[in-house]
DNA sequence: CTCCCGTTTTCCTGCCACGACAAGACCGGT
DNA sequence: ACCGGTCTTGTCGTGGCAGGAAAACGGGAG
């Protein structure tokens, strides 16, 4: 059932403009395209007027021609104007396991009155913790961490590496990892995560 | 026309994993989705094992109720297990702009050598630059900037914003915007733009 | 075992994406 | 002007596949 609503939710990502774009970027016509892709050209010129929604699997046929993912239609572009900004001074901070003997690091949101979310992103001071009290966690998307001071040791699947000041690591935090404060002095960074 | 090719083209996003996780987050039934989407539960049970591709207005009513756009589904959430290291001493540094007197940051890409990234991230060192030499610049996605040390303008659109050492920002990177040292010592942070 | 709950399978319907075709629309070239 | 040619947008028809209804399956709990 195709309703008003619907429609009007669908609006916003202008599929219509983006394939449009896409396809006049390589001056192609609509017949051409409709060659590369097995589909007529009359529904594509419908498709690009926003009078008909592609199926997942035509729309997948022009991004392949296109060398886009999906991803390129989806991404919403309603400029919404985000500027969060968390100051030092009125940042919470949280510890990462409240009432427990084992506190690994603590943490404080940088972007938390962001309304809409693409990153998380947190200053983290790792505590000293016995080696083998740290707990392993993972979760969807990827990691970044930077390193501002102290040495971490950071274990990643089965692999554990040795990070100093100023280094940063990228990976994927899908696979189980913890961190471990291996400096005796404070230890500091910023964790990104999306 | 539905091939084999176009499956497998679509399986990378792994929509029934996604809706899945997405009902099953919120500890719900099939039946009870459907009655906030207005879908069978049969179909959604289909749709969740990937045993039938959703129309855009079908994934969107899905999307609403659970508050998520549709490029939820879209990013490809191929798990290759990525895991970069950026060194200090490793790291190249690039001025921002070689060779011109209006040199406002260098600045040092922290995972470079990572294949695939979702996420791109700086470690950046803001120069003194004449507050009119500064330029604005812009580009699709948002931005992160966390603030080590020194005090910094950030001009966002029409506003500027004074951060000081461990504040963070979080913008849509749309906007045009620049950098702008404030502080009479060294002004160095962490940017991370997705 | 029976009841209850959530999920999956089966079967079927009908909507709407998509194609075929033709009619504009807008170019040059002669 | 009058033609090709190329690109675009209507109109109409169809069948593939999304989606629904209901029955079958499965697993706890009592």
């Amino acid at each position: 059932m195709i309703t008003p609503t619907i429609v009007e939710g669908l609006r916003p990502y202008a599929l219509g403009e983006k394939l449009r774009g896409l396809r006049l970027r390589k001056s192609m016509g609509l017949v051409e395209l409709g060659k590369h892709t097995g589909l007529s050209a009359a529904m594509l010129s419908k498709l690009e007027r926003g009078k008909l929604f592609p199926t997942l699997p035509t729309l997948l046929r022009i991004a392949l021609v296109f060398g886009v993912g999906l991803e390129y239609f989806f991404t919403d572009e309603r400029k919404r104007h985000v500027v969060a900004i968390a100051r030092k001074r009125e940042r919470l901070r949280f510890p990462d396991n409240p009432g427990k003997g084992s506190i690994a690091y603590n943490f404080e949101s940088l972007d938390f009155n962001a309304t809409e979310r693409k990153l998380n992103a947190f200053y983290a001071e790792f505590e000293p913790v016995a080696a083998e009290k740290v707990r392993l966690h993972q979760h969807a998307g990827v990691e970044l961490l930077y390193l501002i001071s102290g040495t971490l040791d950071l274990t990643i699947g089965s692999e554990t590496f040795v990070l100093e000041a100023g280094d940063a690591v990228y990976f994927d935090s899908g696979v189980r990892h913890s961190y471990h404060r291996a400096s005796k002095g404070p230890c500091t960074g910023v964790i990104v995560t999306a």
